[in-house]
DNA sequence: CCTTGACCTTCCCATATTGGTAAGGCCCAG
DNA sequence: CTGGGCCTTACCAATATGGGAAGGTCAAGG
């Protein structure tokens, strides 16, 4: 298999594939042409790639997760331990942009929205602080 | 009052207020021997730009915002258009985060987290899809 | 007057992730 | 043998920020 039906497989496109590549995430074989060639091993570890990815690791965390992943003598501590802190920092990234849209709602509530300049917003983002 | 000054006082780092002129935010004036020189007004700018990017503005908003707020016959309507699509990007951005921490907050709260191999959170990660 | 240290300059590199593009090689079908 | 589709490497782009090198400037103090 050519990186393009592992990519087409695998939901992950032959550019990000190349990329896991070269910075150590999987290893392909090669073919006498120089052609990439993936059996259906590969494509497996793939997936796995992108459904970590969908949950928000990244990469460096991928790389664990696929270590203790093919590593069957693992201790599932480590994956939730991972995953856990995992949760807290998106929960932490969420909080935060919701404060901030927050903060936003309520001065463009009191924003009139309408042809006159004046604007409670530019007004705070001008504030001496 | 050279560039140093003017971060302290603004709380953007001399490198940062650097790159904001390199992309046209802000132009310094320049002494004789070749360093920027900053009056009041830039050290307002600044925290403008600063306080922008604490509500999580892209520089490219920020750049707007900037161009309206130095134009005293805008009219508030745009600037509160542009607050409110940041609003919706900002709260979509922080939905994603906690539907990603809340599944896996569902894999990890059934994964025993023991000495044990047996993990759903890697079964998850593996799964055909 | 000269040294020292703090501050300034520009330029390059790094982060993390993904996409685009360009120039060239390989392979199969017509 | 040619065309089109796939592959290769390599460079550039975006986001925003920081680190550091190499060298110029300036003020204070011996």
């Amino acid at each position: 298999m050519n990186i393009g039906e592992a990519a087409a497989r695998s939901g992950v496109s032959a550019k990000m594939i190349r990329h896991y590549e070269a910075i150590g995430l999987l290893a392909a074989a090669r073919g006498a042409n120089g052609y990439r060639v993936y059996a259906a091993r590969d494509v497996a570890v793939l997936r796995f790639i992108r459904h970590a990815r969908d949950l928000g690791f990244p990469l460096e965390d991928v790389r664990r997760l696929l270590a203790l992943w093919q590593d069957h003598g693992r201790a599932s501590a480590e994956v939730k331990r991972l995953a856990l802190a995992h949760v807290v920092a998106l929960e932490s990234k969420a909080e935060s942009l919701q404060r901030m849209a927050a903060s936003l709602r309520h001065l463009a509530a009191h924003c009139q929205g309408d042809q006159r300049p004046d604007c409670p917003i530019l007004d705070d983002l001008a504030r001496k602080e």
